[in-house]
Order: C-alpha cells, then sequence, then structure tokens
DNA sequence: CGAACGCTTGATGGCCATCAATCTCTGTGG
DNA sequence: CCACAGAGATTGATGGCCATCAAGCGTTCG
C-alpha cells in the first residue's frame, strides 16, 4: 500500500464525506495532469463560455469584477483544492474574471470528463458540490463584512475565514498561514483603500492581534482575534 | 386544450428552456398546494437544518443575517417564483435566516419529491438549477454594489436589478414595479442607514431618475437610470 | 543603477452614520 | 368620531470613518 501526501482537493474532501480509496485515486489521477500557468493571463474572461473546469494545485488566483470606473471589486480568493470555473461548467454562465496572484498549476477537466464521474460517483459529486456550496456561503460573509463591519473587523474577519479555508487543506494552522497577497489585493477584497488597509493593519499589529507582513499572516492572539472580529 | 395564466415560476423558468406540457403540469401541480404563512414568524432559522425546500406563489421574503452588534444585514430579496431553501435540501447547510416581509404564500417540496422529479425531469434540473444559480450571481452583483458604488449608484443599480427580476416573472417592466419594501428594508440591503436611504431617493427623485413611494417603484427615465447606476 | 512595485505616513476633505425632532398615514379602541 | 399609538418618512446638525492626494522609504530585478 502505497500511501502518497494527500492534495488539497483531497483533505478538502475528506472533510465532507470519508472517501472509498477508488474515489481517492479518482481524484489523483485528475490531478496527475497538472500544469503550470502563464502568470498574469486571465484564464477565464468576464462572460466567456467554457467547456472545462479546473482544479487548483498550487498557487493563489482571485475572482474578481471590474466596475465603469475602472476600480476592481475582489469576490473571492481561491486556493489550492479550489474548483475554478465549476459553476460555468454545470450551468454554462461565468460571471466573472480570475487573474492569478501567485505562480499558479492547475489541472484541467473536461465538463463531459467532470459529468462522467459525478454519475458514476455520485457520492464524490456530493462531496464535491458540498465543498462548492460552501465557498459561496463564504461569498455570503464576505457580503456582510463589506456591509456591516468597521474596516478592522472586517480586515480581522476576512483573513480569519482565508486561515480556516486553508487549514482545511493543510496550508495554515492557528498560528497563521503563509500569505502571496500584497495591501492592494486586501483594499480590492475588501472595498477599501490601499492606504487604509495599511493603516488597518498597523494598528491590528500593534494591538497584538495580527501581522501581516511579507508573504505570511500572523495571527498573534486567536481568541482575542476571533473576539475582536466576530 | 385548457391553458390557464402562468405561475410565476412558469414563467421564470421558461426563459431558461421551453418546457413540455408535462413539464408544466410537474410545476403547476407542485404549487398546487400553496398555502399562506403566518407573518412575522420565520421560516428557516440561521443554522437550521430542513427537508423541505418551498417554492414563493405569492409575497416576498428577506434573507437576512444578524451581527453581534444586532444590526442586520439583508443578502437578498425572494420574490413570487423564487425557491427558499433550495440549497439547504440539497446539501444540508442552511446558512441565513427567512422572514417575509408581506403577507406570503408558498408550496412545500420535500427533499425526496424534488430529488425525484430532478432525476426523472433532467430538462426541468437543469432549467431549475440554472435559474437559482442566475440568483446567486445576483448576489455577487449586491457584493459590489456594496463594495465599490457610492451610495446613490448602489441604490439605483439595486433597484434596477430587482426590477429585471420582477420583468422576468411578468411583475414589473420598465416603467417601475409594485415594491412593498420600506426604506428600512432597502437600508438593511444596501448596507447604509434608512436616513441616508432616505436623501439618496430624494436626490434620485428630484433629478428624475426613480421615484421609490407607498409601494410602488417608478423609474421615470430607464436609459439615464441604467447609465447612471452603470 | 534606475525603475517598478509595495509599504508607510501625514494632511485634507467628503460621504455617510448618528442623534434628534417633526410630520404623515394607518389602524385601533374608547 | 376622535384620541392615541405606532410605523414609516423626512429634514437638520454634528462628527467620524475612510478616500484621496502627496511624498518618501525599502526591496527586487532587469
Amino acid at each position: 500500500m502505497h500511501q502518497p501526501s494527500p492534495t488539497p482537493l483531497e483533505r478538502k474532501l475528506s472533510a465532507f464525506a470519508v472517501l472509498a480509496s477508488e474515489e481517492r485515486e479518482i481524484l489523483t489521477n485528475l490531478q496527475g495532469r497538472s500544469r503550470p500557468i502563464v502568470v498574469g493571463r486571465d484564464l477565464v474572461h468576464q462572460g466567456q463560455e467554457k467547456q472545462s473546469a479546473y482544479i487548483l494545485t498550487k498557487g493563489w488566483v482571485s475572482s474578481y469584477k471590474v466596475s465603469m470606473e475602472g476600480d476592481r471589486q475582489i469576490v473571492d480568493f481561491q486556493v489550492p483544492g479550489d474548483f475554478l470555473g465549476l459553476r460555468s461548467v454545470l450551468l454554462k454562465t461565468s460571471d466573472h474574471s480570475i487573474e492569478p496572484i501567485t505562480h499558479v498549476e492547475v489541472a484541467e477537466v473536461s465538463s463531459a470528463e467532470l459529468l462522467s464521474i459525478f454519475s458514476s460517483h455520485p457520492r464524490l459529486a456530493a462531496a464535491v458540490l458540498w465543498a462548492a456550496s460552501r465557498d459561496e456561503a463564504m461569498v455570503v460573509e464576505h457580503l456582510i463584512d463589506i456591509g456591516r463591519r468597521n474596516a478592522a473587523e472586517r480586515t480581522a474577519h476576512f483573513l480569519l475565514e482565508l486561515g480556516t479555508r486553508l487549514s482545511l487543506v493543510g496550508l495554515g494552522d492557528r498560528t497563521g498561514f503563509e500569505c502571496p497577497l500584497t495591501q492592494y489585493h486586501l483594499a480590492d477584497a475588501l472595498g477599501l483603500s490601499a492606504v487604509h488597509v495599511n493603516r488597518v493593519l498597523r494598528q491590528l499589529r500593534e494591538e497584538h492581534l495580527l501581522t501581516f507582513r511579507r508573504n505570511r499572516v500572523t495571527f498573534d492572539a486567536y481568541d482575542r482575534l476571533v473576539a475582536f472580529a466576530g
């Protein structure tokens, strides 16, 4: 029995259902064809219809929309183990752009392939859809962040949620996580200016709640931080 | 051939796919058992798991979450033809509360029933899921409203989207729609204070863009309004 | 070494929250 | 029929949060 270390996707789905070894094997095969992506080129453009979904195996990307005035709202970040364009494939609608943040590797899954697996392995389908639904629920949390929290709470809450997500795939814990985002990314996600994000991060750092620095988010006091963010 | 006037749900799904008469009949039967709901009582509470979904046949409800500090963020409004708790049924997660805004009538659809119809009539399933996905996409638009538009644009854009949705089910057009919302509802949806919503509505009225008054939203100049909202 | 990018900090001002008061409208009961 | 209560709408005054403009610093990379 060789038991290679689980991929992020396998770790994530394991949180929803115990997977049979055959199911794990299917997942491993899907991700075997992982290939690098040219940084800076959009995978999926606004409104475009795609025949494939992608499993993100390495790196981070952002999903965003651009308004007329040119400013950008980041709807969500995707991290290893997340699907890209799953809804586009299943429902033939794609409504936002995707841009790599780091060097990225993805495994392409054709629409036909995905549907075939879904019908032959319904338990796997349920786990995938459950995970996808959980990610969509995070968009709702994000909405509440922006609508009803001030800048500091919003920032703290957002980074905590991100940490929770990364923990699910083994890329973070209660002490923090590696984070390739710039303060500009955070600003575009939180609906703030980059200048103000900087001030808020300083405040959080001076209150020993969290430290956002050079590719790393450190939770200086996890419990107090949770209390602060709500 | 009797051809009763189509229900909101039938009108909405017809926008996505041509339905066979057998499929229309299934929809009609589902909604036949419509019953009134006691106003003021929540249908689904935060975190609760339900075994049923509901089709909203009459009236409006809101989906919202309440923060620690007690203020409320309305995530979305549901109007006739919309499903309530569809995701809860399919995925066993329910993440927000639902509250009636007007007198409401719903048809209950059990989880088993829904799944049975989905497997026997895949085209119908596709139409339902497509419509549901479209509604989820509106949450993303809503996120951008709150994150990147000022109060006036935000309000205008939101009411325009609502008008578009209602037109789909025959309850509105380019001149406007009947609207039971109070300014407090709008404030909770837009992440603004009720006082400021009032000022913004006055501004929009004085610029002859739209009029929000006593149960009716009137688009005074649809094209200019679209240009204004983006 | 220069340019680009990201981070940091100060000064100014505007958008919108908050507090407060008044007004209208509706429904209710004496 | 009128008094009253309550919800919703409206308007003014004040202030705070955060955007914007501007300048300077550190690091990376061609």
